[in-house]
DNA sequence: ACATTGAAGTGAAACGGTTCACTTCATTCC
DNA sequence: GGAATGAAGTGAACCGTTTCACTTCAATGT
């Protein structure tokens, strides 16, 4: 392992000198830039990450924490941070939910945070974010002068999904609703229910937890009531499809015996058969702006800029009477793949 | 920030034996040790990793290198990664391509090495690889004493693929290849020919590149052919993806007009209409075992396994013939989401 | 009674960079 | 001609740990 002690050794220069022309720092003449330049080069040099974290107390990398890979639901976010670090000189590490979290965010060995993982707790974001240690929360409003919340806008694609519903002439709604301690849920639900106060419209709530399989166990409650509901809007995709399985067994039809409406947009909603209508919002952006901000603040002290992402409702087959939808697959394929 | 300095003098030892406190190494009495770990625990210490890091030359970290996050190609091998890791004092360190490849690989930020990106040539893996540096290679046929290649029996399912179709009846066979330089795509084209060669059969070869569109591209080359094939295997499914989008827009079906293989099992493969006939290994398995073969070299020496990741052939709807085949979705929604 | 042992604890030198404060020396200015 | 300037280069402290080599001292063996 070469080190610039070697380097300065070979040019016939001091350390100092060595470290200030391998940096571009310090005064150094050109000819003895150059060779330091050269002697590094030949002996195959690569300045000590450590070393050089350890003295200049920065790293110039960022972190991402999440609770998972899997779910294609992170993929897309990641690809937007991935693309903006791409042009700037700061590096990734994507740190998925274990102890190292808490040992990467404690022992500071990254320069900033985008926060993505439940399993991180609202006092632990707190108490870590410091001017010289901002940190992006993108699954819970929380907010200081170091922390940025970037949620998505859920009141807009709601209300929209719910016009929708309402304006094929739908009354007969019932609410599937996800974890209870997440933002996002509570934001939907809280949408939807005074949507339909406004229409004068009651509108039963099935607790489930975001996952298939809840979204699947709340459709056989539904089944049970006096009355099946006309329309179903499911606080995410994963229930959505939990939901039509159980649909599906009972031979039951979206849209038309139940219209079905979720959240996200994953990859595969626009897949399923029939497709899913969902409310889908950039993740690629998503990721892309938290990371900008991110690294703009840690660059230039530019003060955070809380905002909502815009979210769009996406009209698919499960829940559009008599209309012709194309199929899924040829009308969408091409995007589908293009990532 | 805390550092060891203030744990000792909080807890009136010296710096020595605050570290062998903390790290439970050296001989230190109990009540010694018990009044250090209290300190820490009040003043909030947690070490400097890069001083450590520096210290130790040791990272406690491995390395994943990969060419971008999207696809869900990574992300089941990034899973089983990460289960393995969770049961290990290791930590994970993601990096998609750019120059932090570089960076990170040179300035050993890692203890070893999981390498999945073309862009990083055998040279380098050649060069960086050594009994302190392990590498574990996903994607290459590269061997020495520090690189394990750990590569799919792309053979096996192929043959079966290639039975499959022949016992069917099907005779008439094309290959779409996939990019030139991959030996994925060498040794699946050079098994489906020999087994075809075996049974007198002559396969046309159209060039592809393993994406989708060249998938497209394919298909209309082959569509321009005196005589249609019957069956058509491709390199892998993005491309078989293709070859169907072209197919349903000249109004041919799969498998009637034309019996269709990929070779993956992405996720998206399922749930198609038709749904992909395709060739999968577990990819869970595979990041699994690739970490634990380089933990188990890092912590014990134990030499490098090579091995072949078996491959077994899923025949769905796009290949199989007059079948009672279950819907795509009904059959399997379960597993499909259970990730 | 004295050497031996081993547990408990310490001082100081690393690890490999960066950077502050300083020197040297040629050039410019008045 | 002497002070002022500034470019080029250097020595050494420092970042926060770990760990080698060492001391101290009570307990043990003979």
């Amino acid at each position: 392992m070469t080190t610039i002690r070697d380097v300065a050794k070979r040019a016939g220069v001091s350390v100092t000198t060595a470290s200030y022309a391998l940096n571009d720092t310090g005064s150094i003449g050109e000819a003895t830039r150059k060779r330091v330049l050269e002697a590094a080069e030949e002996l195959n040099f690569h300045p000590n990450a450590f070393a050089r974290n350890l003295k200049r107390r920065k790293t110039q990398t960022i972190g991402v924490f999440i609770s998972r890979f899997s779910g294609s639901f992170y993929e897309e976010i990641l690809e937007g941070i991935h693309s903006v670090i791409l042009e700037t000189d700061y590096e990734l590490l994507v740190c998925p939910e274990s102890r190292s979290t808490r040992r990467i965010l404690l022992h500071r060995q990254v320069d900033g945070a985008i926060v993505f993982d439940r399993k991180i707790t609202n006092d632990q974001v707190l108490k870590l974010a410091s001017r010289r240690f901002p940190i992006v929360v993108l699954d819970r409003d929380l907010q200081n002068d170091f922390i940025l919340p970037l949620l998505l806008d859920n009141a807009q694609g709601v209300r929209e999904a719910f016009r929708h519903l309402y304006n094929q002439g739908l009354r007969r709604m019932a609410f599937v609703a996800g974890a209870l301690d997440a933002l996002d849920n509570a934001e939907r639900m809280e949408t939807f229910l005074s949507e339909a106060k406004r229409q004068h419209l009651h509108v039963p709530v099935c607790q489930g937890n975001f996952t298939e399989v809840s979204g699947y166990e709340a459709a056989h409650l539904l089944f049970q009531s006096a009355q099946l509901p006309q329309a179903v809007f499911c606080a995410n995709d994963q229930m959505a499809f939990g939901f039509l399985r159980a649909m599906k067994e009972r031979g039951l039809r979206a849209p038309d015996d139940l219209a079905i409406v979720g959240f996200d947009d994953i990859p595969l909603a626009r897949h399923m058969q029939p497709s899913l209508s969902t409310i889908g919002a950039s993740r690629f952006e998503w990721g892309a702006t938290a990371v900008r901000q991110l690294i703009d603040f840690l660059d230039n002290e530019t003060p955070f800029q809380p905002l909502r992402l815009s979210t769009r409702f996406l009209a698919r087959q499960s829940s559009t009477l008599n209309a012709e939808l194309p199929p899924a697959l040829g009308a969408t394929h091409d995007s589908a793949l293009s990532s």
